[in-house]
DNA sequence: AAACATAACAGTAACTATTACTATTTTCTT
DNA sequence: AAGAAAATAGTAATAGTTACTGTTATGTTT
C-alpha cells in the first residue's frame, strides 16, 4: 500500500499558522474562531481534521485539558505546567527524556511517547 | 462557610467498592456496567456524581484516555503506562515524586497534581 | 420516636467536543 | 484540457459528561 498523497490546502497551512504564533495551547474550537478571521467560511470539522493531520505528521502536539484536547505549536521536548486558577499552560523543563530509554529496555517495552502534565497554582496567581 | 456535608450513601460505597476492586483502570461507564450487578437499578449519573466526588475526597485518582477519563482504585505513588495497541493500563514506578519539589521551589509554583503518562506498546503484543 | 432539612437518588434532557457523511470544489498528474 | 481523488463546507450524528426535576434516604433536632 502506497503512502498517502497529501496535497497543498490553503485551510491546513493556515491553521498551521495559527497553532504556530501563540503560545496560548488553544483548542480545537478557538483555532477554528482565529482561522475563521482569515478565512471565513472555513467549517469546524476542516479545522478537525486539519488540527489531526498536523498531529499525524508531527508538526504540532497535541495535550490534554480535562477533557478538552488542546495543541502545541512548539515541537521541541519539553512538559507542561497548568495552573488551575488561571488556566493557563506553562512549558517547562523538568525530565530527560533519557530516564524512559533504559526503563523501556528493563520492562521489554517499546516506547513511542510519553506526556509529563504538572497542575497547581502559578505564581502570579499565588501572588494576587 | 461551613465544609459541605457528605451523607452515606450506599451508591457510593459501592461504586468504590467497584473501582478498588479491579486493575483494569475502568473508565465511567464500565463502573456504571459493573455498579448495575449490584444495585441494578442505579443511574449513570449517579455514578458520575460519586466518581467525581470520591476524586474530589482523595479516595480514587483521575487518569486521562485519549478522550475518556478513566479512574484508579489506587491512590499511591505511581506512574502510567498505556499500549496503545491492546489499550491495556499498566501501573509503573519511575518518577520519585521528590523532583517536583525542588521544581516547584525554584519556579515558585505550587504543585497540586502530577501525571505522567506513557504511551507504546507492551511487552505482550510486541511478542504476538 | 416524629418532624424537619437537605444530601442523594433515578430518570431524563441538555450540552460539549469530536467524528461521520454528502455533494461540491480544488489540487495535481497525465 | 480532462480525469482521479484529496480536501472542502455544511450538516447530522455520536460519545462522554453534566444539569435538571420530582422523589427518597440520611442524619439531626426536638
Amino acid at each position: 500500500m502506497e503512502p498517502i498523497k497529501q496535497r497543498y490546502s490553503h485551510q491546513r497551512e493556515t491553521i498551521l499558522q495559527v497553532v504556530q504564533s501563540t503560545l496560548v495551547h488553544p483548542n480545537a474550537d478557538s483555532v477554528y474562531k482565529e482561522t475563521r478571521k482569515i478565512i471565513p467560511n472555513i467549517s469546524l470539522g476542516t479545522v478537525y481534521r486539519n488540527l489531526n493531520q498536523l498531529v499525524e505528521s508531527g508538526r504540532i502536539l497535541k495535550l490534554k485539558d480535562e477533557a478538552m484536547v488542546r495543541y502545541d505549536g512548539n515541537t521541541g521536548q519539553h512538559d507542561h505546567f497548568r495552573c488551575s486558577k488561571c488556566g493557563k499552560w506553562y512549558d517547562v523543563e523538568l525530565i530527560d527524556q533519557s530516564i524512559f530509554k533504559s526503563f523501556a529496555e528493563k520492562h521489554d517495552f517499546r516506547i513511542e511517547s510519553f506526556n509529563l502534565e504538572l497542575a497547581g497554582t502559578c505564581k502570579s496567581c499565588l501572588d494576587s
